[in-house]
DNA sequence: TGTCAACATAGACGTTCGTCGATAAATGAG
DNA sequence: CTCATTTATCGACGAACGTCTATGTTGACA
């Protein structure tokens, strides 16, 4: 079964600030290039299925922004396919891993989930 | 040719607040549900093409929050293609258009941009 | 009416995507 | 070492996607 709840509070990550650069200006500024709306999409693109939204949902939602998969992999799809969706949100920078014993805890970040958050407000804000 | 500018600021849109339930609650609030899940992915996905990206970004960044295809339609694809994608923007509710004379105008939808927008950040100041 | 320009639609084609079952890899317990 | 548990990888399959060319539709104007 899933018994990590003692030690899940038993070290606080590191959370080094990653020094991340914005993917783009906000969308109002200016019409985007052609490398940066390649570099935007792709975060976008990431939340862009059900199944990656619950999952991230569920980390971010979780206790210090921080979930083993076991505690969130009921979402109706098989284990491979949770794990398909977890390695494409950290390819997209928006997930960070770290294994601890027999569990692999996934934790977002923030810097990224900022940055596009920006990218949408200051366009509504014009 | 396309010579519409005369036009451009001859009649300010109606603007009428089109009452945008928000689609989900912020990110980090509670795990989301299948349903909440299927509309706001709906909504990344729409904006997870660079191309898309890049065509919307134009008509956000244009005057009054509007172009006219022809002003945007300088992004490396066949005008088909920019009709389709335009098509996909507006289904997933993020434009809007309106036809005057020979051209067609897109606008943004700023409440359903805001809405985006506060999903993500608020998730990111928790 | 006929013609031109702007934009949309239809259909086809190759690629990417989401999903699965089967299996491998890593870790802890005994 | 052996076994059970957790997570990742592999390979396959059908569906969805992005793009194109060809054609249709709409409105302006002579």
């Amino acid at each position: 079964m899933c018994q990590h709840r003692r030690m899940s509070n038993a070290k606080a990550l590191p959370l080094l600030q990653p020094a991340v650069e914005p993917c783009c200006p906000p969308l109002t500024e200016r019409p985007l290039t052609g490398e940066e709306a390649e570099r935007a999409a792709a975060m976008f693109k990431a939340l862009g299925d059900p199944v990656r939204l619950r999952l991230f949902s569920a980390v971010a939602s979780h206790e210090n922004g921080e979930a083993c998969v076991c505690d969130i992999s009921d979402v109706g799809v098989s284990q491979p396919t949770v794990s398909h969706h977890l390695k494409k949100l950290k390819e997209a920078g928006l997930l960070s891993s770290e294994r601890r014993g027999t569990w692999v805890f996934y934790r977002v970040e923030p810097a990224v989930l900022a940055t596009m958050g920006a990218v949408l407000t200051k366009a509504a804000a014009s």
